[in-house]
DNA sequence: CTGAAAGCGCTAACAC
DNA sequence: GTGTTAGCGCTTTCAG
């Protein structure tokens, strides 16, 4: 590959004028038709090694998730890359599987590469991002707050959600509304959970044994266990209030097979359902427009490289409750 | 953040020493025991962009991919991340919704960051790799072929796969059997209709006119809108076979709205169906294991970044056909 | 086994 | 507006 001398020479000037007509600084017109000549010639494509290197950023973002097969954070996913490429960047996917010491090790990797920031939808409420901070690499948390860092954040209102999702059970006439969530450090599984709870205060007969609220892993297995689990418990409950999308696949996975039917167990869910093909077992669905939510937090990040220094933000995208 | 000079300082050797033992080369028991201590106090962490620099390689490999919404995708890059990963390098997802030009520029970019190579399930049949060949980079094509570029390959048996999913439909006494494929330019979309057509070769009375196989993006749009044309025919087929996994889930969303009964359309699908909540509806699913193409890809992968300097091989991987 | 030193390709002072 | 030059932090000859 060419290197900016051999360009330099070519057009006959110095290594620093190619730099500049790269970078679009300011270059006489004459030399820029000069330089871009020779660049193409010599087919030079500038070292983005090198230029890291010398300016100690590069132009990567890090976007770290828990769950690459969840279509939820693949969306967010594109979201992010929208932005991203649209400002020159290109994202780098780290895939942590809930893993807190994965996740460290990417940190890891974005400080000795030089990355321009991260965007992290967090292992759960332990994830240390002290050296991040410490060492003033921007960082955005998305769909999962900051939970204890003075960071930009962008979330939905879980809690809100949860309420509704419930509420809509109560109001069609289900008394033993179950809960499905996600595990106990995981911030989005517990405040929607809140919500649930708090609606679940409005029945006035609460038939709500402690039985009924169930904590898997956030995955269609998880789901399946803990729907077998509600459907062998006296009495079993009526509906079920599950708050993400993959476990409640798995749950309606295992109505299927038992050919228990839509209309004898009350289903809401948080967020949309993948690649489904009727939702007509579904009561109600909390929408969550996980693009969004990620171009949002692609778009605060941006504004940080850029040097924007303002107080942490929280966005609350309103996720539009029917 | 710590340099090797600091640390040789503060250990009393040679940065060089300092690179070596990180690198793994020959340094006496004791030095690098000074050298461990000193870099843990300063929390010293090799720079990875000066290394490249330095080294003219990455750790990095890029994963090429046309559609990071495709669970297959996905899947796929968790084989090769797996593999990837417990070699000590990194996988940036490159996503390039299936055109050429976006894949273009991330092959520019893999060759000014000196990525250590490419796994590309490419955009179709006219990728140009001969940039990337020209300067020596390792390229694998995983899922779809290496198309007249002299690489490695590592793919399924389509046509086989085309073949067997049809026949079942046959030998279950469907008669007018359509095909929902991929645009044409795309070769594991040709294969697996080529295996229909042969298939349907067998058919004594072949009812089968041109307008039975409809060309459709690869997406869920794209599988409705086939679909719904197929219904308007005269007369419509009784079944049809399904090239990929979300253009049959957007078939299978028609027939539910039409409220048409899985029993009068045979289905058959190349490709499981994501987080789907029953195959009731399905006659044959042929299985696709994007896990193990990803994992398969990049091991070759690693091979050739190591050094491998034999002729390229294909590898088809067996679709274990029910 | 270890150190000195060159240089990967680029950018950004600094001078003119 | 343009050229000169000093590094960014590391690896790797080459000597010893």
């Amino acid at each position: 590959m060419a290197t900016i001398y051999q360009v330099a020479t070519l057009a006959g000037v110095s290594p620093a004028t190619v730099s500049r007509v790269f970078n679009g600084h300011t270059v006489s017109k004459d030399k820029i038709q000069l330089v871009r000549a020779a660049a193409k010639k010599l087919q030079f494509e500038p070292n983005r090694t090198a230029r890291t290197l010398r300016r100690q950023r590069s132009d990567h973002m890090a976007l770290v998730i828990p769950d690459i097969e969840n279509p939820f954070f693949t969306s967010l996913a594109r979201g992010v890359e929208d932005v991203a490429q649209s400002a020159g960047y290109s994202v780098v996917l780290c895939n942590t599987d809930e893993d807190y010491e994965k996740e460290l090790r990417y940190f890891d990797i974005v400080m000795s590469e030089n990355m321009a920031g991260v965007i992290l939808a967090s292992a759960g409420d332990r994830s240390d991002l002290s050296g991040l901070i410490s060492r003033g690499r921007p960082i955005v948390a998305v769909d999962r707050g900051p939970h204890g860092f003075n960071i930009d954040s962008v979330m939905v209102d879980n809690r809100a959600g949860g309420i509704a999702a419930t509420r809509d059970l109560i109001d069609k006439g289900f008394k033993r509304i179950a809960c499905i969530t996600g595990p106990s450090d995981v911030e989005t599984a517990q405040q929607r959970t809140d919500g649930w709870q708090a609606a679940m205060k409005l029945l006035k007969d609460n038939k709500q044994p402690a039985t009924y609220l169930r904590h898997a892993n956030n995955r269609v297995d998880g789901g399946r266990e803990a729907m077998s689990a509600l459907l062998s418990l006296n009495p079993p409950p009526d509906a079920v209030f599950i708050t993400n999308n993959l476990m409640c696949i798995g749950a309606l996975q295992v109505l299927s097979e038992r050919n228990i039917s839509p209309s004898s167990m009350g289903i809401a869910v948080f967020g949309d359902l993948p690649f489904s093909i009727s939702s007509a077992m579904l009561n109600k669905v909390i929408p969550l427009d996980a693009r969004q939510l990620g171009a949002t937090a692609a778009r605060l990040l941006l504004e940080r490289i850029n040097g924007d220094e303002q107080p942490a933000r929280t966005v609350v995208l309103r996720n539009e409750i029917g």
